[in-house]
DNA sequence: TTGCGTTTGATGAATGATCGTTCATAGAAT
DNA sequence: ATTCTATGAACGATCATTCATCAAACGCAA
């Protein structure tokens, strides 16, 4: 029933120990918090989500076994935490590269290659992320906090194709072209988190842009203006 | 921790009880191994991979706590004979949706239709199946009966592309293309199953023809030839 | 066929391990 | 001196697994 694992985890927590313990109590409990959210993450990302027990947050986390009830309440409400954790880090992270991108096709391709790349995450959380996702579908209480077409996210993709549509004079509506990237997406974590030894990040760039140039060819297309 | 669930669970496993169990006993072997993966299916369906004791099987099959070990001698050996008879049922239905179909473009889309539409798949068996795959993640015994660029299925997206680039001439690697595809029906299966009220299989056809007029306009555009 | 000893399958109470949670105690910050 | 945090042993619940016990299917003789 058990997987794998090799090494001890002690080793982890102490190897990760450059932030001395705040003495304040104020500090002190935002610290804990975070050492106690670090310590799911990567135990969800090594051993996915029902592999994550009390006892392999002590062993990640260093800390007593006694905090996550202190700090958390529950097991269940460290879990919330953690989920919004991520869902923020996601959100911050490639709405930082969308900023820094003028117009619709470069907002666009700013956000693809955000994911293709993964940018702003480490592969712990992503497998994280992707393990509350698939929780979502059975516990409906994490859905909210990932969704696929999660509001901000695809709300930001489809106002983009909107412009292009618009742009372009496409014959498709914005809602089906930012569906299908959406998807593709999809595929694209999954694809590097089954086997991220295979994964190639050009390979997934390609796919994207063939599909981009695709479906609006004067913007991706291979001879496209500008 | 735990989900709702609210119906008894024992009450379906009477309510479906309409074959008898065999006297032999060549037979009841057979009878019982199915109906502990049934029941197996039902619960990872129900409440997801980490939903999935022992105790759950004993209520989803009616049957004896020690039919598990019995006939399967591990929980975890009877978990890959699940995802075992999950590919396999998968791989029947969309192979038997692809030999009704001639040349390249029909068998693609016949493909994408069978998704699409989800035929043959209950859903408890799909969303075990999309827990599995999660599973694999962390866990690589899964990997090689789920694999999203599962060898048969990719092998035979890729040959119907490599196909239509010949015929029409299409500035596009068959690789890129079929993985496209592939991602997309992908995110197709998740966002099903996040949300099944939500999902609606008309969006998701189109999306996908979106998709393959954008790439292959020859043979999926909407004023193509035939 | 019928009856009977043997073999095999099915059962569920019992087991030890591990789960999440509690709480009395110790210690540090205020 | 007081207040609050951190600790980890202990708890009951549940986990997967074992195995003594019972029952039914089987092979064979009559």
């Amino acid at each position: 029933m058990e997987r794998d694992s090799s090494d001890a985890g002690s080793m982890r927590a102490a190897a990760k120990e450059p932030v001395e313990r705040p003495r304040s109590r104020g500090e002190a409990k935002a610290y804990f918090r975070a050492k106690l959210i670090d310590a799911a993450i990567e135990a969800i990302g090594r051993h996915g989500f029902s592999g994550l027990s009390v006892s392999r947050l002590v062993e990640y986390s260093g800390l007593a076994r006694g905090m996550v009830n202190l700090h958390f309440d529950r097991k269940d409400k460290l879990l919330h935490e953690v989920l919004k954790h991520l869902a923020d880090a996601y959100r911050a992270s490639w709405q930082a590269a969308v900023a820094s991108a003028d117009g619709p096709a470069a907002r666009l391709w700013a956000l693809i290659e955000h994911d293709v790349k993964r940018k702003g995450h480490d592969d712990r959380s992503l497998i994280a992320w992707l393990a509350f996702r698939q929780e979502a579908i059975t516990n409906p209480t994490y859905r909210p906090l990932c969704d696929t077409r999660e509001a901000a996210f695809f709300a930001t993709v489809k106002s983009a194709c909107a412009a292009l549509i618009k742009e372009g004079g496409y014959d498709i509506k914005p809602d089906v072209a930012a569906l299908g990237i959406t998807f593709l997406l999809e595929g694209l974590w999954l694809d590097w988190a089954l086997d991220p030894e295979r994964y190639q990040p050009k390979i997934g760039r390609a796919v994207c842009e063939a599909h981009l140039a695709a479906i609006f060819p004067k913007h991706f297309g291979k001879h496209r203006q500008k």
